[in-house]
DNA sequence: TACTCAGTACAACGTACGTTGTACCCTGGC
DNA sequence: GCCAGGGTACAACGTACGTTGTACTGAGTA
């Protein structure tokens, strides 16, 4: 189902662009890159293959622009989720369980974003190294440095001991990121993944609370 | 290069299989299941594309018998090793120490298997459900399983404090698990491996220690 | 020696895909 | 009313790939 089908609301530059990343997300995070055609994904933004190779000159730089606004995105929701919950804490577990939760938690197309990340990772020796490289500085490397920041403040306010930020950045997400399909097994239901998050957090605190 | 060249020492069944079990998890691992084609697989094994069709049925069986296979390998020698390090602990924290130097060292064609652990995550929604989940008992859950009952274990001769012994072998494989060139960016030093390796074991030991 | 059987080389088929060229359409602005 | 420019439909080209059939080889065995 095309994305802009009413009367054609403006001719303006930029709009059927936009449609393609978002119809190329898509496909590239259920399919992979080999597996999705170009005519998939045209199909998919409702869109001709010939714009799209008037938008972007082959199929490889439409990835990389498509993993790249991903990340991008992704990565700004997911600072401004830090501020919202670590800006001012007033119950440092509760704050950090929360937030863990709300990093957790299935957004409407955080689904597609992690299965693309998932692809990516598995395509990383296919990818130029510059394109990777950009796409983790983006993405995962800012989401990091930024959490490293806060952590770093909490323990000069005396509320953490941490030595190393980024190491403690890197053991926070990984202790708190819930299994999805992929690495554990099941879907869990709200219940387990407050359960596994709060887990994360208690461990956590132990190794750099006060 | 063929494996087997010294003057055909057998013609006996199961020969040419294997060579192409590695062979084929050599490329599937290096350029994933669409990339890797028939004839890269059959050139690496040494043998005819025919003969491979003699031994599977198709590309996506073959596939899945490689990834089996690897896993079951992999599981193996992990379980080894953690028997090795936790059936007798005389120090704990060194003795996870080295169990979590053993289990990220990369072993000669362990790098490969986890290429295709990458390759399978990717993939996993155009692998059939039966053998993803054989795939996965064959290989991670088992070994964390195995883990778990270490941890319960140790839990029980008072050496830890251990209440869901699954998850805590899931904080621990997370914690001490070393970022390759993919999740975190640059490969890393023996130095800088051994100090990631131990400050993860501490932040366990801090969670889960007496 | 003759048979068997795994393996090989080679060609063929159908299909799918990335990419480009071209002629046409429609809408917004002069 | 006309023009420009972005969008479309359609066909074409070259290529690569999965898969199968066939005839041949070469070693082990009765």
């Amino acid at each position: 189902m095309p994305r802009a089908d009413r009367t054609k609301p403006r001719g303006g530059q930029g709009d059927k662009r936009q449609a393609l990343l978002t119809g190329a997300l898509t496909v590239f995070a259920r399919d992979g890159y080999t597996r999705a055609s170009i005519d998939m994904i045209a199909d998919e933004a409702g869109v001709s293959t010939r714009t799209l190779y008037n938008h972007f000159q082959d199929k490889a730089r439409l990835f990389q622009a498509v993993i790249e606004e991903s990340a991008s995105r992704v990565a700004e929701a997911q600072t401004a989720l830090l501020d919202r919950h670590l800006r001012k804490v007033t119950n440092l577990e509760t704050d950090l369980i929360e937030l863990a939760l709300a990093w957790g938690t299935p957004m409407p197309d955080s689904a597609e974003h992690f299965a693309l990340v998932r692809q990516v990772n598995a395509e990383a020796g296919h990818i130029p190294a510059p394109a990777i490289k950009a796409w983790r500085e983006a993405g995962p490397l800012r989401v990091r440095r930024e959490l490293a920041r806060h952590l770093r403040r909490l323990a000069d306010e005396g509320l953490l001991r941490v030595e190393d930020p980024e190491r403690a950045a890197l053991h926070f997400t990984r202790l708190v990121s819930v299994p999805g399909p992929h690495d554990g097994g099941l879907t869990l239901t709200r219940k387990e993944r407050a359960e596994h998050v709060a887990s994360g957090v208690r461990v956590f605190l132990y190794g750099y609370g006060r």
